[in-house]
DNA sequence: CTGCACGCTGTGAGGGCGCTGAGGACGACC
DNA sequence: GGTCGTCCTCAGCGCCCTCACAGCGTGCAG
């Protein structure tokens, strides 16, 4: 999750709460750093202040879409104007919130923004006897509740997300966890084993060179 | 385009307006009969009110999604809650706009949600009987799944983009063995040798002084 | 038919890759 | 301050993959 504001106790409020769901966040201060780290890639969903130091949310979002980025933007902005959110939308923006927001709310609209990327867009995951509901932040195995820490979860639902495919760890880390940290592939070794300890070891497979596999 | 809204003054201004913008519209006035509208299917979006006769839009919408109808679904109520905005996500909506709202904010979000269209469906290479799976790392030979090392299938991926074209074993050594390392020209050889046992002898024709050609 | 060059394959060493238990760092809570 | 839970690093281990080697088979030219 890329977040872009330059208003720091804002900017570092929503990486904490984020962060607490279990999302991986980086900050950008700026428009152009902004740009630059979407432009990387690597991120589910991005959240957009308009006004911003170099390069405006409007103008990053017009550019990003014109380089062909498609990933889903959340753009927020003290403009409550309908023009203003018309404009924003019609940039490119994927929804628009305006300030001052309601926490739980902008979490919603997360949540359906991701949803609407992934290529399936169920509101409770569903792979095997396996069901995670990302509003609830609630896992069952064959209708037994599961106790997940926050990584633990963030990595099964980067999992579910795409059952069957391989996923390497190169895109766990990036996903699952800070990019802004230096993370050793080796973390994502010991997570899988968590997970395989509370989920069920054959359900996870191994594609040595390659990644990993959740059993579809 | 389908409007389900049963207060009849606002679901006709809908129409007319929503058609001016070239929409072709339906509208139905009741849960019941909305949710039969949206599972015939031939819908792009749909615009769904949440107080409804017979069926309120949170369960109209959490039964279609259910149902594994994906169609991107517009909330509108006039509950302003955070909750209930919430909740309405959660149920499987893909926007939430609170009564009374402007119609030109309704339009730049109905623009953003029909420009999310379908997610690009994975993308699979077929020779012959044989098929691979990039994502999945899998393939499959008439059907039957056949299980390979990542050196092979790295192997049998450039082969598949290739079918009868004949490749050298330098071209396969510089794409698909790391270019930095000197690698024998024999390790071809023998792994050409271990996928024919996989996937079948007369697959990979030898060119004697050329390269090897896979059989299309 | 003979000889040579090229390709095939069984064998085995080595090493890369992934798994795991132990434990330190850090923060939340009491 | 103590306790607990979580995150992540580290080091050791085991296994499977990778590939060099060498001997053998096979196609081709004369």
């Amino acid at each position: 999750m890329l977040v872009v504001e330059d208003e720091s106790r804002l900017a570092s409020a929503l990486q904490r709460g984020l962060q607490a769901e279990g999302f991986a966040v980086d900050v950008a201060a700026t428009g152009p750093k902004g740009l630059d780290a979407a432009r990387h890639g690597g991120y589910d969903a991005m959240i957009l202040d308009v006004m911003l130091p170099g390069l405006s949310g409007y103008e990053l979002v017009r550019r990003l879409r014109a380089e062909e980025h498609w990933l889903p933007v959340l753009m927020l902005s003290a403009k409550d104007g309908e023009y203003d959110q018309a404009d924003g939308l019609d940039c490119g923006a994927d929804d628009y919130l305006t300030k001052p927001f309601s926490y739980v709310v902008l979490l919603a609209r997360l949540r359906a923004l991701l949803r609407r990327g992934a290529p399936e867009r169920p509101t409770v995951l569903a792979v095997g006897d396996l069901r995670l509901d990302p509003a609830r932040r609630r896992v069952t195995r064959a209708d037994a509740e599961v106790a997940l820490t926050s990584r633990e979860f963030a990595l099964l639902d980067y999992l579910m997300r795409r059952p069957g495919e391989v996923v390497s760890k190169i895109e766990l880390l990036d996903h699952v966890w800070d990019a802004g940290v230096e993370t050793a592939p080796n973390a994502v070794e010991v997570y899988v084993g968590y997970l395989r300890r509370k989920i069920g070891r054959e359900r996870l497979e191994t594609v040595r060179g390659a990644g990993y596999r959740l059993a579809p």
